[in-house]
Parts: structure tokens; sequence; C-alpha cells
DNA sequence: CTCATTGCAAACGGTTTGCACTGGT
DNA sequence: ACCAGTGCAAACCGTTTGCAATGAG
């Protein structure tokens, strides 16, 4: 779809008396063109050549607001620092502790172990986004020297 | 073993121009006998009380070296926090989304997906906590009320 | 016109750092 | 005695908040 907000959502988020600001509009853009997870900070930096005057406070509330509103993903990825990426597509990362590099990892590998989690301890798990840590084939290889 | 630091791990640390410091031991110690990951600031409060005029800057410092040493372990668990606890013994945690119970996965459930994400991925994942988010067993029920 | 949202700047909480002192070796 | 480690306080960084101004509805 090429609506920056689809129609319905816009309608619904109205109906409980929310408004779509133009800065909502971008940071939600952003995420979607950036296909990728972004931190706050380089969601502030890419809005604010889109819309210079921004502010990294309205960036924070636009994410909130975003992710409490389930258009958009957060996530805790090592590090420590929460990213957001845009929601309705899970994935997984693999984060090389050498080199820093990651790797996306599809949902449908994991499911069964999800499945398996969940028999076992009862929990519904719904983590669509989890962290690994390791060393990429690189790093691997360059440690064995 | 009931030794604070074993006694291999003194003279590792030693050899290596390290020195063993009462604050160390104490932090070191408080990790073993929580027996789960505790924050810099958990920590903090109890190496207070074992050892009053102990400093923030000194369990940070203390929580990076042991991490850096390898005799504790850092982990990321949601709401961004770092936690550390004890090295040695591997396993996950589970958390609620809803009432933030937490419950422990032991590593071997999770061991056959790190071999198959291996061979799928090429990299080598050395993950040894990893944190899950969904509902627990109370909440679920609560939920479809 | 109203009230949700923004901009601004100040506050916040967790973590790190510079520096002089302390204490492990 | 030497230098790694500590205490202290200040700096830092990412995030949140109070408040007056703005602009979406």
């Amino acid at each position: 779809m090429s609506n920056i907000i689809s129609k319905d959502f816009e309608k619904d988020l109205h109906e409980r008396g929310f408004r779509i600001t133009p800065q909502r509009r971008v940071v939600l853009r952003i995420l979607q063109e950036a296909d990728e997870h972004l931190t706050p900070a380089e969601v502030y930096q890419r809005a604010n050549q889109l819309f210079p005057g921004f502010t990294e406070a309205t960036v924070y509330r636009s994410l909130n607001f975003l992710a409490a509103e389930g258009l958009v993903l957060a996530a805790h990825i090592g590090s420590g620092q929460l990213v957001y990426e845009i929601g309705g597509y899970n994935h997984h990362h693999l984060i090389c502790r050498n080199c820093r590099s990651t790797c996306a990892v599809e949902h449908e590998v994991l499911e069964i172990l999800y499945r398996q989690l969940a028999e076992k301890t009862g929990y519904q798990i719904d983590s669509v986004h989890v962290t690994f840590f390791g060393l990429c084939p690189d790093c691997k290889e360059q440690k064995r020297e």
C-alpha cells in the first residue's frame, strides 16, 4: 500500500479523539521507508530533513504514540537501546558481537520453538522481535586465524 | 563451591595485573547469593549494607570488570535495563508483558534451536541469555474473561 | 473555538568519567 | 613504593515532562 496511514486507521484514531498530525505522518513514513529498525535518534535525524523544526521530544512522543496504537513496533536489541520498526512483519535479529553486523531471521524459523516453549511453560509467547548474539561467519573465520 | 572467587581465578587475574579488592569480592558474592539477575542499582543497595561507603560508580566498574573477565554475565532484558547475573549457568527468561512476572527457561530447551539457527545463517550463536515476551498463564486466563 | 499536540527548555535516571586519594601487592 | 582501583562530584546521553503557543478538527 502506498498510503501513509491507511484510511481505516485514520478514521479509527480520529474516532478515539486522536489527531493525525504532519509530524506523526512523517515519523511513520520514515519507518516505512527505512524498512529496518531505527533508533529514535536516527528517526529524528531523518525527520529533521523532511521537516525542519522537528523536535526530539516530538519524535519520542510520536514513536510512543504509534507504538501504543500498534502502527509501529518497539524492540529491545542489544546495547540497551530501544529501536522502532514498522509493524506487521515479524522477524528477529542476529547480531555479531565482534563486528556488530546484523542479520534478520524469518519468523517461520522460530515458530516451532515458540510452540515448544509455550507448551512447556504455559506462557503465550508473542515476542515478535528477539535478538540473538554470536559471531558472524566472517568474524568466526577470523577468530580461528 | 564456597569460595568467593576461586583461587584459580584470583591467580589468573593477578598474573594479568588486576587486583582483587574487597569491593569486587562483595559484588561477586552478591550476585552469587542472589542467584538471579540483578540491576546495578540492586547490587549497589545490597553492597552498601555489607560494605558501607560503597559507591555506585564502583558498582558499575566492578560489574564491568567482572563481566569482561567472564565471572558474571550481562544481559539485556526488556525495559532496556542491563542486568547482571552469575556466569556459568545458561538460561533464558520469559517475561509477562502484562504483570511483568518472569520465568526462567533451561538452556537445553533452546539448544536445538541454536543449532538450527547456526546452520541456516552461518552464525555461531552464543547468546546465553535471551528474553522472550508474552503472557504468563495467569494473565492469559485473565485476558480471556 | 477547542483541546490534542507541538516546541522549547529544563528535569530526569541510569551510566560514565576526571581527578586526587587510598590501599592491594 | 607503585600503580590499579576507589570515592566523589561533575559530566553525559537518551528519554521524559511542564508549560505556553500552535494548529487539527
